[in-house]
RNA sequence: GCGGGCAUGGCGGAAUCGGUAGACGCAAGGGACUUAAAAUCCCUCGGCCUUAGGCUGUCCGGGUUCGAGUCCCGGUGCCCGCACCA
């Protein structure tokens, strides 16, 4: 009997339109079951959709359909990160407004993800840049602002004088802007910032909570965190300066304070800035090595350079002693106090500048024997070094160990009353100005007597003004002849609004919140959002692992503490999945794309040439597809010509989900087989399988089957909980083979009633294991089994215990650790009765050659070894 | 510099607790069907050898163990994160 081959494109939309009519992904609050929300991270509108996307949006939709079928109430929503700098620029190079081209991209993008058949409740979805939303993420700064979360401080930003813009730090290239060239100025400028750092230790502390976080991403957020302690020491000048008498500085190794040889401070340090009002020579030098830029190579290169500054402080240890105060290059202001006393035996740095410089270089570790010295102590030990001190004399302290050393000198420095001990965290307060239009306008008024006042919520929302032009560089609120200008909300007087946007990162550090109660007045509904929170399960990519985690875990504490939330975790479960990767192709021209080009296999050689003109092409690495390098495939051409199931079904196969997938026509080509075996072998069947009646119990055969289905439910079901994909698609393949000789006898009509009746419920099974990841594929299959229900509302298979456990198992025997053989044993089998097998085999007969053996292991179920 | 990870056939990868290494897929080779092609089906597929069977094999060198891809020590190579952070 011919059959049709299966035709994605029809059936595909045919079952979309199915679900989209019984809203069958539409997810209620109060529904009574178990709840589990998983999520994806949204996508920025950027134009279209890519295969990252495809492997992303797939995985999350296998866990929420596989949730679903479990009898979980599944949250699985979907929303638009939508504001940020792309949109202005494409205003700026194509005269189409920010929101145009926004909600345009969306659109686009919204109908490609539609055609994947993701099981999405659509009707939670939202883009960050809806006044609705924004409307709401100013209720949350005000409510910030009023428990002191929020605050406003001076910092040094790259300022673009052409384009009148701030720049980060990616955007200055060789100190120019990157997009106009214009040498690049650094500027003060007040900001307004969110006190991440209130909650640090919290934030370091709650990562050892987040079990179901990869290990990687909770290192690198605590790394970044970057708690030291250590000890806040104070040296007193020989003479102050003004009204300043002593230099703080701060230091993760008191214990070499003997061995400190100057003092160095940052360029931006009070005393620096107060002694080059003065002095022409050392303003200058501040201002040249704030010039330089900040990029790694820069920095690895980056001599070090220091000014003498003439002051001098005292030796806490040796107080006849005076160490000399230089502004020094390497010193940030913005860690620990901007100063540092220099200890250039035990330091690279210090040890640069102490050569360079002239510096003494004093080692400090005397004291020690051998045996209690660490390496990374003794780094520049003599010969190097000049005098060797050790902190012992001067403190008359007893210290034997490199430990011993920090705590007793940080303890020595309290009771002298000229330090005490510091936690020092590299994590810096969050800036989230920005000056530029499309982002979510900062909710305050300058007010010249009021000073900075928050719009009352009775005035909200702040509303983006539409009607601006892109033709000046700038910031266009700025330049808006109205929007600015305002009544002071407390004294009624003449006022302005900020005209400031927030950083993009906001809007996604609660987005996941909203999606629990999308349309409600108030930022959430608490109630809602504590029953929906935490996130189960949480996927993006790793690109992600720092600042839009730890940023979402800042605001969820503080929607903690303003009342709008009462979950300080937002994501329990986090998965950072791989990228997908293309060969890339390239001839003299330059990049070319994969669908301009023919690869051969020429004596076992791939071999790409020109399709045009059969020139030869040059087949580069494997590499993240961009559009730069033309090795994108583009998702819409794939569903096209293969279905959406074949494109998820090939996200989700070979490689593991965190790694790189690699994407290849040929990889493609083996999944869609895959799709068209299922869908032939089950047509084939179909008509004789409807004729066959059941009949209860199984043996030979038909037992084999049903045993191979259920082991099968097992695993998947395991390999799903795991997110481990490529496995739960091997385990597939696997059954299918084992279904396929079975399905063609019924095809045939062949097959005997017994074994078909156990053919048909692994069929079924089957079906409903793969239906996650080709969602259209498995219910237009089960229409062929004459089910009246659907797929996407039946609930997973179950396996029974006694079929996954054998019996009778097939056990390796080893002679001294090498498989010579198998035994056959029942599953209860004595560990005698399992020696005694071994023991007749003739293979273990012949080793033994009528000798005893020295000894015989038997792990039950798993193997034996006879030990000659 | 600091921190972390990885290394298995021609390729992607399996091996969940230290217990049969190479599941599953891709590529390749051979065969069947066909006038032919496509599609499909069957067989082979780590290496070496006298082909029943044997030896060898998970980056390299040691070690622990009855038994190591898996654990320990020492290397090599690649990848990632952070970085004048005191």
């Amino acid at each position: 009997m011919a059959s049709e081959r299966y035709n994605p494109k029809t059936v595909e939309s045919k079952w979309r339109q199915v679900w989209d009519e019984k809203k069958l992904f539409e997810t209620k609050n109060d529904d009574p079951g178990e709840k589990y929300y998983v999520l994806e991270m949204f996508a920025y509108p950027s134009g279209r959709i890519h295969m990252g996307h495809v492997r992303n949006y797939a995985m999350g939709d296998v866990v929420a359909r596989y949730k679903r079928a479990k009898g979980f109430n599944v949250l699985h929503p979907m929303g638009w990160d939508a504001f940020g700098m792309p949109a202005e620029n494409a205003a700026m190079k194509n005269k189409v407004h920010p929101k145009e081209w926004t909600y345009q991209n969306i659109a686009t993008m919204r109908e490609q993800l539609k055609s994947m058949g993701l099981s999405i409740d659509w009707s939670r979805e939202f883009a960050t840049c809806d006044v609705e939303y924004y409307h709401r993420q100013q209720m949350l700064f005000v409510d910030f602002m009023a428990k002191g979360l929020v605050g406003r401080r001076v910092s040094k930003v790259n300022w673009d004088p052409e384009d009148q813009t701030v720049l980060a730090n990616e955007q200055v290239i060789d100190g120019r802007g990157w997009r106009s060239g214009a040498l690049v100025e650094q500027r003060e400028l007040a900001q307004w910032i969110f006190k991440i750092t209130n909650y640090n230790q919290d934030l370091l502390d709650s990562l050892d909570d987040l079990k179901d976080w990869p290990e990687k991403v909770r290192l690198m957020q605590k790394n970044w965190i970057g708690k030291s302690v250590g000890l806040e020491l104070s040296f007193n000048l020989t003479q102050s300066l003004g009204n300043i008498s002593t230099i703080e500085t701060f230091t993760t190794r008191p214990d070499t304070l003997a061995g400190a040889s100057f003092i160095g401070i940052a360029p931006e340090h009070p005393i620096a800035k107060q002694l080059a009002q003065t002095n022409q020579e050392l303003s200058d030098f501040c201002v040249d090595v704030r010039r330089m830029g900040t990029t790694a190579e820069e920095l690895e290169t980056a001599e070090k350079r220091g000014f003498d500054t003439g002051l001098k402080v005292q030796h806490p240890l040796y107080p006849d002693q005076t160490l000399s105060v230089w502004v020094a290059n390497f010193i940030l202001m913005d860690y620990g106090t901007g100063a540092v006393f220099g200890c250039p035996a035990h330091d690279q740095r210090d040890y640069d500048f102490a050569i360079k410089y002239e510096l003494p270089i004093i080692a400090t570790f005397e004291a020690l024997d051998e045996g209690t010295k660490s390496e990374e102590n003794t780094a520049f030990l003599p010969p190097k070094s000049e005098k060797v001190r050790w902190i012992n004399q001067p403190t008359g302290l007893d210290i034997a160990t490199g430990e011993e050393a920090i705590t007793k000198t940080i303890a020595w420095a309290e009771e002298n009353n000229i330090g005490k001990a510091k936690e020092q965290f590299r994590l810096r307060d969050w800036g989230i100005s920005r000056q530029r239009y499309w982002g979510c306008p900062i909710p305050v008024i300058h007010c010249e007597d009021c000073g900075e006042v928050p719009v009352p919520k009775s005035d909200m929302p702040v509303i983006l003004p539409e009607d601006v032009d892109f033709d000046k560089p700038g910031n266009p609120l700025d330049r808006h002849p109205t929007w600015r200008h305002v009544d002071c909300p407390a004294c009624g007087k003449k006022a302005t609004r900020e005209t400031d946007t927030m950083d993009t990162f906001v809007d996604s550090s609660w987005y996941f919140a909203r999606f629990t109660a999308p349309r409600e007045d108030n930022p959430t509904d608490p109630k809602v959002a504590n029953d929906w929170l935490a996130v189960d399960q949480y996927i993006g990519g790793i690109e992600h692992a720092i600042l839009h985690l730890l940023y979402s875990r800042f605001f969820s504490r503080a929607m903690c503490e303003t009342g709008h939330l009462n979950v300080k975790e937002p994501f329990k479960g986090l998965f950072t999945q791989g990228m997908v990767v293309h060969e890339t192709y390239k001839n003299s021209e330059g990049w070319i794309t994969p669908a301009e080009i023919k690869i051969e296999e020429e004596d076992g050689k791939r071999v790409a040439t020109l399709l045009e003109d059969g020139s030869p092409i040059i087949i580069g690495n494997i590499e993240k597809m961009s559009k730069s390098k033309k090795n994108v495939v583009d998702p819409d051409d794939i569903i096209e010509s293969y279905g959406a199931d074949t494109a998820r079904f090939f996200m989700l196969s070979d490689s593991p989900p965190e790694r790189d997938v690699i994407w290849t026509e040929s990889g493609v080509e083996g999944t869609h087989r895959f799709v068209q075996r299922v869908w032939r072998l089950l047509s084939e069947a179909h008509q004789n399988m409807k004729n066959i009646t059941a009949k209860p119990g199984a043996k030979g055969k038909a037992l084999d089957i049903s045993i191979a289905a259920h082991k099968t439910v097992k695993s998947i079901g395991e390999d799903l909980e795991n997110l481990s994909f490529n496995k739960a698609v091997a385990r597939l393949y696997e059954l299918l083979n084992t279904l396929a000789n079975p399905l063609t006898q019924i095809g045939q009509g062949k097959a005997d009633v017994e074994l078909t009746q156990a053919t048909i419920d692994a069929v079924e099974k089957f079906i409903l294991m793969f239906a996650p990841m080709m969602p259209h594929l498995a219910e237009e299959c089960w229409v062929l089994l004459d089910k009246k229900d659907m797929v996407a509302t039946t609930k997973w298979p179950d396996f029974e215990e006694s079929l996954v456990t054998e019996n009778e198992l097939t056990m390796p025997v080893q002679i001294n650790g090498k498989k010579k053989a198998d035994i056959t044993v029942s599953a209860d089998a004595s560990k005698d009765d399992i020696i005694s097998a071994t023991l007749s085999l003739d293979v273990v007969k012949k080793f033994l050659d009528g000798q005893e053996p020295k000894k015989i292991i038997v792990v039950p179920k798993r193997i034996v070894n006879v030990v000659i």
